[in-house]
DNA sequence: TAATTAAACTAACGCTTGTTAGTTTGGTCA
DNA sequence: TGACCAAACTAACAAGCGTTAGTTTAATTA
């Protein structure tokens, strides 16, 4: 653990803000007031406030991609593909909820890196598909529609970072676990 | 089918523009470019930005609880009010995917309403997991985590804005059909 | 002690924001 | 024709926005 520099409290600082009110509602004035500090202050530290996302969501999101990319290359059953990526999930965003937030509800304010994000993000749900196919035709998953499948799962997976807070008694192996059940057993031959 | 006024126009238009960017992020004088008119011509017709975000988001909440309450004084299985719950979404989603997303993601940004809203939102999910844990105790369900299995249900359906556009070759029959196979078939005993 | 440096500050900028006030336009009806 | 009215307009406002420039502070290092 290398200690935190002053820019990734502020980095941090952002995303529990991005996180409760969206990104074009948090202003650098309400940021630096939740540091402690004044707002020309910040930019001793920081280029802009859309660097501020962009240092938020392109690491996560590249996290899940090298995630993904793991998976994929593994050798096991498809349903256990399934297991790892809700894994992934259940730990990516157990570890950054905010930032989990502005991924989800903030991507479309990214300027120059939009395009590199929506890129990652159509790659990995390809990759997410093709599991869910080749689980159909091994008959590992039932026969139904695989874009549904992958719609809900995905869905869940997106909204854990509501959750998670609220519910730490549990422990990610725990949710892991149940969600699993949940997602997966129930789609499950 | 009454007439759709101008104030109307502008209520839809405004919903369209906070799904693409969000609340905050949609000024006046985008929504009047969108319009084909001025900024200060929408006050005509408005009374502020505020209001166009009440009038988006709660009237859509009081569909949903009207909804609920029927299901819930309903006299049928637990598995059945499940379905009705998924049916529910799919319809009101399916007739106004523009403001549904303005009720998952801007819900926060509701001034004097949103005590309101919250009190909605909080009746609303009490009642989503009375029935399931109802049906628990009935042995409709699988034994597991009640609010694991809200958790993904409501995600899923809260969901439902972003990807019924992208589907409009399934109508909404089918798609609460499947919905409720992968939904609710998979956690059925 | 003197020099350096990280990290705060004050002051201000040009621009955008939601909104108001008062005016003009063009069609409807007595 | 003339009165009316819905619905647009122009012009402007005070407040808030992200950001820059230059300065001060207090601790660390030479």
């Amino acid at each position: 653990m290398k200690p935190e520099t002053r820019k990734d409290e502020i980095i941090n600082t952002a995303a529990k803000l991005f996180k409760e009110k969206g990104y074009s509602a948090v202003t650098m004035r309400d940021l630096a007031t939740a540091m402690g500090m004044k707002a020309a202050s910040l930019y001793n530290h920081i280029n802009s406030k859309q660097d501020l996302l962009k240092a938020i969501i392109i690491s996560i999101a590249e996290e899940f991609t090298n995630g993904m990319t793991t998976i994929i290359n593994s050798e096991m059953s498809n349903i256990s593909k399934l297991k790892r990526v809700v894994t992934l999930h259940v730990d990516i965003t157990a570890n950054n909820t905010n930032g989990m937030a502005s991924l989800n509800n903030d991507w479309m304010h990214l300027e120059d890196q939009l395009e590199y994000y929506l890129q990652l993000r159509d790659d990995y749900e390809n990759n997410f598909l093709q599991i869910i196919k080749e689980g159909i035709l091994a008959s590992e998953i039932k026969q139904s529609n695989p874009e549904v499948i992958m719609f809900s799962m995905l869905s869940t997976l997106r909204s854990l970072y509501l959750w998670i807070p609220k519910k730490e008694d549990l422990n990610a192996n725990d949710l892991a676990q149940s969600l699993s059940e949940v997602l997966i057993d129930g789609i499950n031959t």
